[in-house]
DNA sequence: CGTCGGCGAGAACGATCGTTCTCGCCGTGC
DNA sequence: GCACGGCGAGAACGATCGTTCTCGCCGACG
């Protein structure tokens, strides 16, 4: 059941770790230990540690978006319905065991001040959730302004779920982006 | 002009260069330079790294929620103009040089999982936000639920001004918590 | 069979960190 | 006048970090 590939199984063990416990507060040695890997494996695939930072980002973006995605398309339903389904992804996200926040949030607090990579990691991320938002509040007949209200629930339900360990900020973004689209959608 | 009073001095030295640039990208000596002090009466008044830094947070959300307060009493008006006063102050907050979002989630994303101390300033400070808006909210005529979609509004509009580096989510968050006290408190 | 290139394992290196210690100096109390 | 306690300035210490190097081994190829 072992990964074969090993870029996999040091950006398994790095995304682990850097979410887990900060990336200034991982060594690039921790990151070897846990992928199984030796030292020159580890610089041969990254260069520096900032090569994989960056990539151990690239990399939960494609996949934590894809994620989101899935799950919404998969609730089938309305756009309307699509909408509220990813502050249910949310939730599920928020409950599960070792939740931290945003990895890009966490990475920009810790490195945006000296990493130009990261702060283009995170823009894009998010930059990339909006428009996913968008897309599904124009299919909702909702104006743009809605998607990018309910974009900054989300992003509140993210942040205070992280702070106070308490899933049900998902619920209540929920709650507040249903207020939001009743009022941004006549109804017809 | 000079600050005489020692602790306050380490204390904003401290809070420039751990906001700016984060806690662990700090070290005790770029604090006594920043300081002007020596070594030694750093340690003296601040036992410990950890302690700074806990120190820091502490005055740090005192100071950030007495300005709101302030701000916001100020603007005068009734509860529900006072509540939407939240988010100008908000978007002037964005607005300054040196903005790097909230150094409570930022020290929670570096330091959070090794550092229970930070956890609950975090959470403290999160708290006592939320409560701030509660009070305004019932004020207003608002239900409590609706103080929680404001306070998830602007949870958001701090990460995505921070993402983004762009001071209009303060405007986004209150338009959309203008819809949301729309809703909620019906029309007299 | 001999040579050589690449690998694993881990030591080594230089930098930096948090924290403490040394040393020389100066003001104060007997 | 003199011992002494506290201070400034910065060196020192041990740990840890990111990164590179050494060394012994093994398999491929002529």
């Amino acid at each position: 059941m072992e990964q074969e590939d090993p870029r996999t199984r040091i950006l398994d063990a790095a995304e682990e770790l850097f979410y887990g416990q900060g990336v200034q507060a991982v060594g690039m040695d921790a990151v070897r230990a846990a992928s199984g890997m030796t030292m020159r494996r580890v610089y041969q695939h990254f260069p520096s540690k900032g090569d994989l930072v960056e990539a151990y980002l690239r990399r939960r973006d494609g996949r934590w978006r894809a994620s989101l995605a899935l799950y919404v398309s998969r609730a089938g339903g309305s756009p309307r319905e699509q909408l509220l389904a990813v502050f249910d992804w949310l939730g599920e996200w928020f409950a599960e065991p070792g939740f931290r926040g945003c990895a890009f949030v966490n990475a920009l607090g810790e490195l945006g001040a000296a990493s130009p990579g990261v702060v283009a990691a995170a823009r894009h991320h998010k930059t990339e959730f909006n428009a996913y938002l968008a897309g599904l509040a124009e299919a909702a007949g909702a104006p743009p302004a809605t998607a990018v209200h309910l974009s900054l629930l989300a992003e509140g339900a993210i942040t205070s779920a992280a702070v106070h360990g308490d899933p049900t900020a998902a619920a209540d973004a929920q709650e507040a982006a249903r207020l939001l689209l009743d009022a941004a959608v006549p109804a017809r």
